[in-house]
RNA sequence: GCCCCUGUGGCGGAAUUGGUAGACGCGCGGGAUUCAAAAUCCCGUUCCCUUACGGGAGUGUCGGUUCGAUUCCGACCGGGGGCACCA
C-alpha cells in the first residue's frame, strides 16, 4: 500500500476549494452568522509557527460552525502600516510600500499553503489607499463629533537624527541608532478622547463573559477608576490656590508634604528663574516614563520653599516639593503626601526628614505604642490622630472626609481615571496620514470628503532624518478646504492601532464606497470568537472596543462591543541550542550522537541545549513552517500545534511531537485504505440488531461524537485530539458478528469527520476513499444517537477512610442502599474494616462510595 | 515597585470543577514481523518495598477546611506575563 502523500493531496483539495470558492461567504445569507476572526498579522516577510497556531485554531472553529449549517465568515488581511517597512528603507533601500506588498505576496503564498477556510476575496491591507481613505473619513466624522482633539505633548526627541522614537527606540536613555541622549520635546500632536468612554469601556467589560478573565482585569487595570475627593490647598505664600486629587482622604491629618509635578505649571512658573529647580525638572523628564520605571526610581523631590495650609488648620503649613514620582497626566498633577500610609511618601519623607504621623491603626496594634517603621500601612484599620475621624473604619472615614468637604463647599467627591486620552499622532511616512489643513487664516481645517483619501507621496527618500512627509518637496502644500488660499497638510499619520480598530468591520463589506454597511455590519457583528495573542490584551483590544463605542457615537453602526467571544492562544517555544563558540544554533543542524550528546551537521561543533524560550529569530531557536509542511505536510503541522498543550497555553514544539504526529496521518490513511474495499456501500443503514462487539464500537463512536463536539465548542482542541487517538484505537479494535461491517463504516466516516476541521486535505482525500462524490468540507456534523453514548452500568471506587479498596460496577441507577450493601459485600472491602466499626458511609451516586470506620 | 497567571511521572499534558490522580501523546524497556533495516503491530512504563499476591508514599513546600483536596482557604518557595510610540 502506497504511503500518503501529503503534498500531492494537501495541492490538490486546496485548488479543488479555491475553484469552488467552497469558502465564499454569503454576506445576505439567511443562515445563522457566525463572525471568527484571528487577528491579522503584520506582513514581517514570512509566517512563523505562531501565526500557523493561530490561524489554525481559528480555522477549526470556521471549518466546525460550516458545517454546523451557519454561514461562516471568516476572512484574512493585512496590518500592514507600521515601522518596520520604514526601518527597511533605510537599511535596504526598498521603498516601504514595495516591500510590504512583497511580504504580503509571500505570506499570502504561504497561509494559502497550510489549507486555510478563508474568503480570499475579501482580503486587503491597511496601506491599500482605498482602506485608509475611508478611515480618513471616520477620522474627520470623529472631529465633527468633538471626539478629536489637538493638545501639546511630550514625545522621544533624537536631537541627532531629528525624529521621534518610539519608546522602544530608546535604550538606556539613547536613541537606538544614533545613540544620541533622548531629550523630551513637547510637540502639538493629535488625540481621540477615549477617557470620555472611560466609565462605559469599564461597565462594557461585566458583558464580555467570553472573554478570559485575566484580560478584563487588565483592562480593568489598565481604566484604573478611582473615587477620591479634589480640593484645593492655599498657597499660604502666594495666596494661590492648588488644586489636588487624592483617593485617600481619610489620611489628610497624616499629611506632612505636598507634591507637584515637575511638568506642574507651577513648577514651570517658578523655575523661569530658578536654574537648580530647572535643571531637577529636566532630570525627573529625562528618567523613564513608564510606569515600572517611576515606581523603581528612587523617590526625589526638590523643595519650592513655597507651602500650602492645611485645609483643616491655616496654621498647619505643609512644604510643597517638585516630585520625580508625580505625574501630570494623573489626576492634577498635585497631591497631598501621607507618608504612613503611601510607600513613596515614607521613601520621600524619610529622605528629606519630613514627619510620618500614623493615622490609620492596623488590627491587633495599641495606639500607644504604634508607629510606621520603613513600610507603610496601606491595610484597612481605625482612624487615630484625625480628630473628628477617631474610631472610624478608614472606608468610613474616607466617606465622612468626602461628605464633609462637600458639604462645607471646599471640596468635591470626584472620579479619576488612569486611562488618558489617545495619542494617534505618529511623526512617521508609513502610517495613514491624518487628513488635515493647517490654514493661517481657518486653522486647523479638515479635507473635504470628496477629496479622501489624502495619499501617501510615492516618491520619498528616507536619506534624510525625521519624517519624509515633513520634508516632501510639494506634498504638503496645498489649498485650504475652507477658504482656497495656500495652507500646509498636517504631516503627522496615525498610530498603526487606528488601522485594527475597524478592519473587523471592512471585512464585512469590504468593497463597500463607503467604510462599512451598517446594515450587514449590525447583522454580522459582533464577532463571535476573536482569537490572538495575549500581548495585545489592553491596547488593540481596548483601542477596538473604543472604536466601537465611537463609531455608534456617531451613528454609523448599532453595535458597542467589537468582540463577543475572545481567545488568547499561547506562544509557541522550543528548546535553545549554542555550540562551543557560543552562537546559536538552528534545531535542524543539530543532531544526535549515539551517547545522547549533541553536534553541529554543518561544522561538528559541540553543542549544548539550553533553555526553552519563545521561538524567536536572535536566538535561532525557530521551525521555518514551510520546511515542515514540505516535509510532513501541512495537516501534520495542524494536527501537531493543536496537539498536547492547552491552546491559551505555550506550545513546545518538538522534532519529536511533529513526527508523532505525521504517523497519526499515515494511521488515518492506513486504516481507511485497508478497510474501505470491505465496507458496505456508503450511504448504508446501520442495522439495530448489533452483535456485542459491534454495539461497543457503535457506542465509542457516539460517545466520541458528543465528546469531541463539546471539546471543539469549547475550544479544547488538545483534549479533542487526545479523544480521537483514543478513538482511532477504538476502531482499530476487531468487531465481528451482526452489523460488524455497518458500524465499522459509520466509526470510519465519523473519524474523517471529526478530524476534518482539523486536518481537512486528508479528510478529503479519505473522504473520497470511502466512496463518497462529495466534499467533507460540505457535509454535515455527525450527530450523537444518545442512547449509544450511555452505559447501563457504572463503576464505582470504593474507599475506606478516604482509601480506594476495590471497585464495584453496577446498575446506574441501582438506589443508594443498595450500592451500599454491595459495596459492604466486597471481600477487599470487608478486610480492610475488619474489626473495626463502621461510623458512616457516603455513596455519592455513580462516583464513590466511601466508608468511614475506626 | 504594583498587578496578574502558573507549578501534576523522564517530557507535553488529562482528571466530568470536591469523588478511583497520571487519560492521550512523546520518550524509554521488552516482544512480534524482517536475511537485516525502515515502517508497522503487541505488552510494560509515577516512585519505593515484594519473585508474585499485595502494601506504602505521592499533584512545588508547610499548615487548614472536609467522610474525601490536583481542585477550596492561609503562608512560603520556584517559573512566567503586563505596566501607555513594537505590533
Amino acid at each position: 500500500m502506497s504511503r500518503y502523500n501529503a503534498k500531492a493531496t494537501e495541492a490538490k483539495w486546496q485548488k479543488v476549494w479555491a475553484d469552488a470558492k467552497t469558502f465564499k461567504t454569503d454576506t445576505n445569507s439567511d443562515k445563522q452568522k457566525y463572525y471568527v476572526l484571528e487577528m491579522f498579522p503584520y506582513p514581517s516577510g514570512r509566517i512563523h509557527m505562531g501565526h500557523v497556531r493561530n490561524y489554525t485554531l481559528g480555522d477549526v472553529v470556521a471549518r466546525y460552525r460550516r458545517a454546523n449549517g451557519f454561514e461562516v465568515l471568516h476572512p484574512m488581511g493585512w496590518d500592514a502600516f507600521g515601522m518596520p517597512a520604514e526601518n527597511a528603507a533605510m537599511e535596504r533601500k526598498v521603498h516601504p510600500a514595495d516591500w510590504t506588498y512583497d511580504n504580503i505576496a509571500n505570506m499570502r503564498d504561504q497561509l494559502k499553503q497550510v489549507g486555510f477556510a478563508i474568503d480570499w476575496d475579501r482580503e486587503f491591507a491597511t496601506c491599500d489607499a482605498e482602506y485608509y481613505g475611508k478611515e480618513q473619513q471616520l477620522f474627520i466624522d470623529f472631529f465633527k463629533n468633538d471626539l478629536v482633539y489637538r493638545k501639546e505633548s511630550w514625545v522621544n526627541w533624537d536631537p541627532v537624527d531629528n525624529t521621534v522614537l518610539a519608546n522602544e527606540q530608546v535604550i538606556d536613555g539613547k536613541g537606538w541608532r544614533s545613540g544620541a541622549d533622548v531629550e523630551r520635546r513637547k510637540l502639538s500632536q493629535w488625540f481621540l478622547k477615549i477617557t470620555d468612554f472611560a466609565d462605559d469601556l469599564l461597565d462594557g467589560l461585566k458583558t464580555l463573559d467570553r472573554w478570559p478573565d485575566k484580560v478584563r482585569l487588565m483592562q480593568e487595570n489598565w481604566i484604573g477608576r478611582s473615587e477620591g475627593l479634589k480640593f484645593d490647598f492655599t498657597v499660604d505664600e502666594t495666596g494661590e490656590k492648588l488644586p489636588v486629587y487624592t483617593t485617600r482622604p481619610d489620611t489628610i491629618f497624616g499629611a506632612s508634604f505636598c507634591a507637584i509635578s515637575a511638568d506642574h505649571p507651577l513648577a514651570l512658573k517658578l523655575a523661569e528663574d530658578n536654574a537648580e529647580m530647572a535643571a531637577f525638572m529636566e532630570e525627573c523628564r529625562a528618567g523613564g516614563t513608564t510606569e515600572e520605571a517611576i515606581e523603581k526610581a528612587e523617590k526625589k523631590g526638590f523643595n519650592t520653599g513655597l507651602h500650602v495650609q492645611h485645609p483643616f488648620d491655616p496654621e498647619w503649613k505643609l512644604p510643597i516639593y517638585i516630585a520625580n514620582f508625580v505625574l501630570m497626566d494623573y489626576g492634577t498633577g498635585a497631591i497631598f503626601a501621607c507618608p504612613a500610609g503611601d510607600q513613596r511618601d515614607l521613601d520621600f519623607a524619610r529622605k528629606y526628614d519630613l514627619p510620618v504621623i500614623p493615622v490609620v491603626l492596623p488590627e491587633g496594634e495599641e495606639e500607644a505604642g504604634f508607629t510606621i517603621g520603613d513600610e507603610a500601612y496601606t491595610g484597612p484599620g481605625k482612624m487615630i490622630n484625625s480628630r473628628f475621624m477617631d474610631g472610624m473604619a478608614h472606608t468610613d472615614a474616607k466617606a465622612a472626609m468626602i461628605d464633609r468637604a462637600e458639604s462645607e463647599g471646599w471640596g468635591e467627591r470626584t472620579v479619576n481615571f488612569r486611562l488618558r486620552d489617545w495619542g494617534v499622532s505618529r511623526q512617521r511616512y508609513w502610517g495613514t496620514p491624518i487628513p488635515f489643513v493647517h490654514c493661517d487664516d481657518c486653522g486647523v481645517v479638515p479635507v473635504n470628503s470628496e477629496d479622501l483619501p489624502v495619499k501617501l507621496p510615492e516618491d520619498v527618500s528616507f536619506e534624510k532624518p525625521g519624517n519624509p512627509l515633513e520634508h516632501h518637496p510639494t506634498w504638503k502644500h496645498t489649498k485650504c478646504p475652507s477658504c482656497g488660499k495656500d495652507a500646509v497638510r498636517e504631516t503627522d499619520t496615525m498610530d498603526t492601532f487606528m488601522d485594527s480598530s475597524w478592519y473587523f468591520l471592512r471585512f464585512v463589506t469590504p468593497d463597500a464606497e463607503a467604510p462599512f454597511e451598517a446594515g450587514a455590519v449590525n447583522e454580522w457583528l459582533p464577532v463571535n470568537q476573536y482569537i490572538g495573542g495575549v500581548e495585545h490584551a489592553i491596547l488593540h483590544l481596548l483601542y477596538a472596543r473604543f472604536f466601537t463605542r465611537a463609531l455608534n457615537h456617531v451613528g454609523r453602526t448599532d453595535i458597542k462591543e467589537p468582540f463577543e467571544g475572545l481567545f488568547t492562544q499561547g506562544m509557541v517555544n522550543h528548546a535553545t541550542y549554542k555550540d562551543t563558540n557560543g552562537d546559536w544554533v538552528f534545531p535542524e543542524l543539530v543532531r544526535n550522537r549515539e551517547d545522547g550528546t549533541l553536534f553541529r551537521s554543518d561544522n561538528g561543533l559541540e553543542v549544548t541545549e539550553g533553555r526553552i524560550e519563545k521561538m524567536s529569530k536572535s536566538k535561532k531557536n525557530v521551525v521555518d513552517p514551510d520546511d515542515i509542511i514540505d516535509q510532513y505536510g501541512a495537516d501534520t503541522a495542524r494536527w501537531f500545534v493543536l496537539s498536547d498543550s492547552p491552546p491559551e497555553r505555550d506550545l513546545l514544539w518538538t522534532e519529536s511531537g511533529i513526527e508523532g504526529a505525521w504517523r497519526f496521518t499515515q494511521r488515518v490513511h492506513r486504516m481507511v485504505l485497508e478497510t474501505a474495499k470491505d465496507l458496505p456501500a456508503a450511504g448504508t443503514a446501520v442495522p439495530t440488531d448489533l452483535s456485542d462487539s459491534a454495539l461497543q464500537m457503535r457506542k465509542a463512536v457516539h460517545k466520541t461524537i458528543k465528546g469531541i463536539t463539546s471539546d471543539i465548542e469549547n475550544l479544547h482542541f488538545n483534549k479533542a485530539v487526545a479523544r480521537i487517538y483514543e478513538y482511532a484505537n477504538a476502531v482499530s479494535a476487531k468487531s465481528e458478528g451482526a452489523g460488524s461491517a455497518e458500524v465499522k463504516r459509520e466509526a470510519l466516516e465519523t473519524l474523517i469527520l471529526l478530524i476534518s476541521p482539523m486536518m481537512p486535505h486528508l479528510a478529503e482525500e479519505m473522504w473520497k476513499e470511502l466512496g463518497h462524490d462529495s466534499l467533507v468540507s460540505e457535509a454535515n456534523w455527525p450527530k450523537a444517537i444518545e442512547e449509544f453514548t450511555v452505559d447501563n452500568t457504572v463503576k464505582m471506587a470504593v474507599q475506606v477512610n478516604g482509601k480506594v479498596r476495590d471497585t464495584i460496577e453496577v446498575a446506574k441507577d441501582m438506589p443508594k442502599d443498595e450500592v451500599e450493601a454491595v459495596a459492604l459485600a466486597s471481600e477487599k472491602v470487608k478486610n480492610f474494616i475488619d474489626d473495626k466499626t463502621i461510623r458512616k458511609v457516603i455513596v455519592v451516586p455513580g462516583r464513590i462510595v466511601n466508608i468511614v470506620a475506626n
